[in-house]
DNA sequence: CATGAATGAGTGTTCATTCAT
DNA sequence: GATGAATGAACACTCATTCAT
């Protein structure tokens, strides 16, 4: 009978799991040692290995995280009473997420993992799920409209969707790279030039 | 009489470089070593070290060569005889470079230096300049529009540039992870979303 | 074009070799580090990797090695005028094997490789072959005898030579164990046994 | 009145010593780890320190087992009525102690302590003890025989005794090396062997 | 200059042992 | 006593870099 609660576990992997991404988010997934990681998390080099196998055992769980994460949005945004209207709003208002200072670690990482993918075929398909997944959500409210009749029926709604997307990830990456970059000012050009199409 | 001419000197640097970029992009620059480059450019270990001084000089070197590709972008599209409409149509065809076989070493290397320049701050400037660059190319061409009345005062050049940018870095990365992407719709979708601000 | 000779290499592969085969006889093959041997060897840690791959193949090299040295055995006792004579001969004079310095090394790496074999079973059929081997050496001198009628022909031809295999495999271990044990003694002994049979 | 009995105490001791032997003769004593032990004996990774300091205190108490029953031998082979005529029996038939199912653990362990022990100045101390123990019962019965007219009294007796340990430790080795081996006709040709030098 | 074997610091991982529960 | 997570010193192996040839 373990003598240790399985919330003490669950809070050494958590332990674990943040520190991995704070340092895989600061010195890349390859270039972050193990002691890093030990060292982040306050933990000494072997004990990783009670709660991960490897390595790659850790950065796969950090990707499963950020899967799961990306499955609640669509949910998230459902829920609102005008869901077109809130996925414009988003639009607008997504950038703020670029700018949250909680945030920052995450994007980051996702740089490093999109990096990664290129290179590992196994998460390359991983991640290409996640990108489809957001894909999906936003092309399934584009549809809704569709079918309400609050958007035309020759709407290309799959591929503006995926211009979204794409917006989202350049911008995240831009933000990074140049960090004057004013988000509020890119929010507003994006809601606009998504007017051109929704309405709005 | 010098044994060795600069033109011998000058291919060894070329060869390195293109094997270096091959192998960056197939592996990602920290995963290749020294030994990927050499093998595939048919050279010895040794031998890279009388042309760089280090496996960082080469990704510089690199970098200082994409930098430079993307300083002549400006000056092709200023040369055409409707700048605005030269830029629209890029924006619909540029998406044919996501496609072009030659460049996609260079769109995974792209990736592969946006991830390590998160983790470096030299090369982080460094890229954060090539963003710049571009987007002042972008906004330098809206700018004349608008002093010639043919878009408006109000428009935000400047972060409808830094959109137009982001959207590219953005459709890079997913089309990378998402090879089944149709670049042509996704460039319609870019021109009708440009046409609703542009005009066109 | 290397311009290091093949005798260059042999000879770093030898040293290797024998500074690996005094640390496994030293401390056991298991104990033994990497270090070990590059420093028996007099080279660095990592250099051992230009010219064997892991430790296992180090071992391996090692076991071939011993394996080739017994093939060599059987022409060696058939070359002598009267086989018989001589392997008895030996029988008794071989245990001054026992005693020669330069093989102390070799019997107690044997030993270690017996113990591998155990656990080990591809290292454990390559053992044993050594043994088959040497016991058919031995036994196609007896069948020879067998055959010119010296000896008769109710000999269980094979089962002696397999017991003056496994008397040289104990008396090895004993000698290892106990060192003051007196070859000499010890082979005059197995000669008397081994006349009451072969006659002498 | 103490919660644990010195029952409960040696039970356990017994079942680590079990598992050991079991998981030493399968991996190696070096190979094994207290984690194989544990689950071999179904008990926890620290738990075996309650019992044992150390790793090595295991292989020793497992050895010190080892020595002593070999020190049952001799008493078992002197309460025969006639322990000249057990020995050459034994001799034939303690081959068969190759094929006891029940012993093949021990063959094993036997042959890993045997490597160890050349390794370990002490555990060959220990070891050369066993051997001359052996040695010493054997030649007891012997010199009985000698004083009994029985055998010649220039009879190398000691020698003899040592030649006998031998054939066993190297009829050990190869049994677990050459499974095929025919235990009985080995016994055969051993007793034959001896019957020449012992009569009978 | 080119070569490639040698170097040696560093990496992910293992495992005997400790100790809080 | 028993448990098993945590520790930390090794270990086998890698790789950027050097340098004798």
């Amino acid at each position: 009978m373990p003598r240790v609660t399985p919330e003490h576990t669950a809070a050494r992997r958590r332990l674990i799991l943040d520190a991995a991404r704070a340092v895989f988010a600061r010195k890349g997934t390859r270039a972050a040692t193990i002691e890093d990681i030990c060292a982040e998390a306050g933990i000494s080099a072997g004990g990783i290995y009670t709660h991960f196998p490897s390595k790659a055992a850790i950065r796969e769980a950090i990707h499963a995280e950020a899967r799961a994460a990306n499955r609640r949005f669509p949910a998230a945004i459902r829920a609102a009473p005008d869901p077109l209207a809130a996925l414009q709003d988003m639009a607008g208002d997504m950038f703020k997420l670029l700018d949250a200072p909680e945030l920052q670690a995450d994007h980051r990482m996702s740089l490093q993992m999109h990096a990664d993918a290129v290179t590992d075929p196994e998460l390359a398909a991983s991640y290409a799920e996640i990108h489809v997944d957001m894909m999906h959500a936003i092309r399934g409210i584009l549809d809704e409209a569709v079918a309400g009749g609050r958007l035309p029926e020759t709407l290309d709604t799959e591929y503006l969707a995926w211009t979204m997307v794409a917006l989202y990830q350049g911008a995240r990456v831009q933000k990074l790279l140049v960090p004057s970059l004013d988000t509020a000012r890119l929010g507003q050009m994006v809601r606009r030039l998504l007017a051109g199409v929704l309405g709005g």
